[in-house]
DNA sequence: CCGCAGTGGTTGAACGCTCAACTAAATCGC
DNA sequence: GCGATTTAGTTGAGCGTTCAACCACTGCGG
């Protein structure tokens, strides 16, 4: 049986067209400016966040992974070069021996607190100053809404 | 002179990262599905799709970037694999002898035409379907008003 | 005209991501 | 307890993107 492809309509394919090009002049912008100023690119950037937020700055790579959004080879390959960086350490998990838990050195840390001050700077003149607070309120549930949908799918 | 960071607060907080969950479950997403029903990954669908909807099927290469919001040079790496792939040919400018047009062949056309059925219904599952007719408007008005103020700087 | 800055486009290396295959350890089912 | 399945994480190949360097051509200033 032939099913109709239900098409965009003229605002759907508005819509789409102008999510897409501002996600990717945001995150591409932002990218480029945290490349030049760390050194580093933004998936990297959000990684040590996350764990200068857990506590004992440390976190299993699969934790680490969910937190970060990230798969768990993509994480193991960040990993190993922010390793290389001196970045971050791995430490064998003492209660499950497959496991490994990554964790913030000093110099990570100073490194994220180097960073942070400019890329903060950045989401908010790309993301916040062009928007009214209505709009960031309204950005915030549509965001919610769609992650949701799409971690449960 | 020190300047103070304005960090984010709490609810800024809260909507940035729902934005970086959101947009990157969204494209990850949509890449993936076109990948495996289409074997080629979303920014080599949208150059096609901007050629075909071009008079003559055709554009300017640098046209053609803008359009896809491109770099030169990762236009110019794509429409080789699209070449290589048959789905693009290229040709000289008549009127610039620096320039190349990038033409899309009837393989081309017959490959999104089945490939775009398919990616509709994934956007509209993943994007419009979670939203509501209010919230697609207020996404488009944000991502109008951001991507013209990224443009712009 | 001619020199030269700017534009159009390509190239290659380095890098990050994806996918599939793999090892090792934990846990489930009986 | 023991085999089968599942889970944690890594690895390497292949692909796409970035960045800087580069060539060829255009068009402007004098």
């Amino acid at each position: 049986m032939v099913v109709m492809t239900r098409w965009l309509d003229p605002d759907e394919q508005r819509t789409w067209r102008a999510f897409l090009a501002a996600s990717r002049a945001l995150m591409d912008t932002l990218d480029r400016e945290l490349q030049r100023d760390a050194g580093m690119p933004h998936a990297y950037y959000e990684i040590l966040v996350r764990l200068s937020e857990a506590p004992g700055r440390q976190l299993r790579m699969s934790d680490l992974a969910d937190a970060a959004g990230s798969s768990r080879s993509r994480l193991s390959h960040a990993v190993a070069r922010l390793e290389a960086a001196g970045w971050v350490r791995r430490e064998d998990c003492p209660t499950d021996r497959r496991g490994q838990i990554a964790v913030l050195t000093d110099d990570g840390f100073a490194t994220l607190a180097a960073a942070a001050p400019g890329h903060v700077e950045g989401v908010r003149r790309h993301l916040f100053d062009p928007l009214s607070p209505a709009q960031v309120d309204q950005l915030r549930r549509i965001s919610e809404t769609l992650a949701e949908h799409l971690t449960r799918s």
